[in-house]
DNA sequence: TGTACATCAGTGAACGCGCGTTCACTGATGTAC
DNA sequence: TGTACATCAGTGAACGCGCGTTCACTGATGTAC
């Protein structure tokens, strides 16, 4: 449905098994993007949507959950290496900091139901995953950096993360549930909060507090 | 499981045939507070949890969609009348601001399923839920009330409103999503959004800026 | 007062479906001798 | 160089299950006459 699951798959050579599990992950990442949900992911559209048997599968994934567990931590690896991409563009530490976001945000927008997947799916209550916090470590320290360089009041630069991490993953995550509603521009929101939640110096040159 | 199902259930009388109803859609709640998902509600298990056929189920509900949009209907009204009277026990306008948001977290950590379910769910990009509105009209105006009264800086009620509640959404969300995680008291967490996106003054003496 | 009929509240059996997973297998390619 | 065997990569049929939904039905109670 999604691609070309027409074109009928040969055999991959000896020691190239590997290919194969490549290809199961791609295609549950995008299932999973279609569907928003992973208890919705059944191995047989996976193997559908590859053109191979759905025993195939279980050649590479001891269950569903652990296809969905392993396409999930490819889309995270994915997005902290976009953030930390985007990061690397710019200097200013304030600058740093909102590029990370931005692409978090925009990423969220592209991807929306494998966001979800990630974020929201009962799955997390199910198994940990440790992947995750890569992300929000590396914000943090974003976070520290602005206020080492007293560009930004100095607080606990972990309280002011999860702070702006739920905020930022609220506006998306409304975003993402109610399209259907008419929503200000994201860009605007983070800003706001990028002002008001960590106290980066507002570009409409009203920022409720300036480092002393 | 949840509930007494081996109770065999008599015919309700003549002109009753609503409390049918009534036991399906609490049985429904319960059940969806528990699994945190539309999708893996059954017709089937809502029908053994009240101990009735699963016919029975469609006697007052289309499909599986028209029950759990019951469900969530009236969820949704209980939290509002819980909010309202919450406000209700108050009287400073910021004190009621206060109420109203602190009610609706305890609400999501109590029936942390159904706070999914109605925020979360794919069931919302399927049908829209009009009912929805009346939460975030009754917030936008309690904000207002703070703004008219002086206790905090004026700016678009919406707008604000926006931003509060995608903060607080964003708290709860990450809390019931990853309960394994330790987290910050989410109280303290509400209040610093209060102080931060709202204006209203903070109880520690440092709130970033006073009213005109 | 009796009785035929309508209505209400609900049931049981059955349909066809897609699913997760297991099992025994195929057939190409490399390796030991 | 030939050949028996091991390994790798993958397949097809089948299992049993729970599901959404439909259908024809039951049996109690009210109502028209």
């Amino acid at each position: 449905m999604t691609s070309d699951a027409t074109t009928r798959r040969g055999r991959n050579p000896r020691g190239h098994g590997g290919r194969l599990r490549a290809e199961i992950v791609d295609a549950a990442i995008r299932l999973l993007d279609e569907l928003g949900d992973d208890q919705a992911l059944s191995m047989r559209a996976v193997a559908r949507e590859i053109g191979s048997a759905a025993t195939s599968v279980y050649l590479h994934f001891a269950d569903r959950d652990a296809l969905v567990l392993a396409a999930l931590e490819r889309y995270h690896g994915d997005l902290v290496r976009a953030i930390d991409d985007a990061e690397a563009a710019v200097d200013d530490p304030v600058d740093r900091l909102r590029a990370r976001i931005r692409v978090l945000g925009d990423w969220a927008y592209r991807h929306p139901g494998m966001y979800k997947v990630l974020h929201e799916s009962t799955l997390n209550q199910r198994v940990a995953m440790p992947f995750k916090r890569e992300l929000t470590e590396r914000t943090a320290a974003a976070i520290r950096r602005c206020m080492d360089a007293d560009l930004v009041p100095v607080d606990d630069p972990v309280s002011v993360m999860l702070d702006l991490r739920a905020a930022v993953h609220g506006a998306v995550s409304m975003r993402l549930n109610e399209p259907g509603q008419t929503w200000p521009p994201l860009a605007d929101q983070i800003e706001r909060f990028l002002v008001k939640l960590v106290g980066v110096p507002s570009t409409f040159g009203n920022g409720p507090h300036r480092v002393s």
